[in-house]
DNA sequence: GCATTGACCGTCT
DNA sequence: CAGACGGCCAATG
């Protein structure tokens, strides 16, 4: 697969989270079965500008250093329960079946 | 081709 | 519950 299918595979998971839901780099990663949460951090920051990309965070429930206020903002108003600077992935975590 | 680096993750103190 | 640690995968110099 060629580094350009591969930020549009993660570009389209990343578009097919419902609004209220969110996701991990992890499952981000694992969804697409290439490469790993790292990769997928770093396409959001070049290529992220067109997907929603405040539902993807963290697997502690803590958005980016670099984008975190914004962030958070933005899943709130996507009616995600955010307590203390944290999301409750216990009940807002994406799964591909939903 | 090696070394560094990064919107990370799971496990073990 | 907070750090430390090692592992991870690809881009970049």
């Amino acid at each position: 697969m060629d580094r350009e299918e591969y930020v549009e595979a993660v570009l389209l998971a990343v578009e097919s989270i419902p609004p209220g839901t969110v996701a991990t780099y992890g499952d981000i990663a694992a969804y697409v079965g290439q490469g790993g949460p790292r990769q997928v951090g770093a396409i959001m920051r070049e290529y992220g500008g067109g997907v929603p990309w405040w539902r993807v965070i963290r697997a502690s429930g803590i958005p980016a250093e670099e984008v975190g206020d914004t962030q958070l903002e933005l899943l709130r108003g996507d009616g995600v329960r955010v307590t203390n600077g944290k999301v409750n992935l216990h009940q807002s975590r994406w799964t591909p079946n939903d």
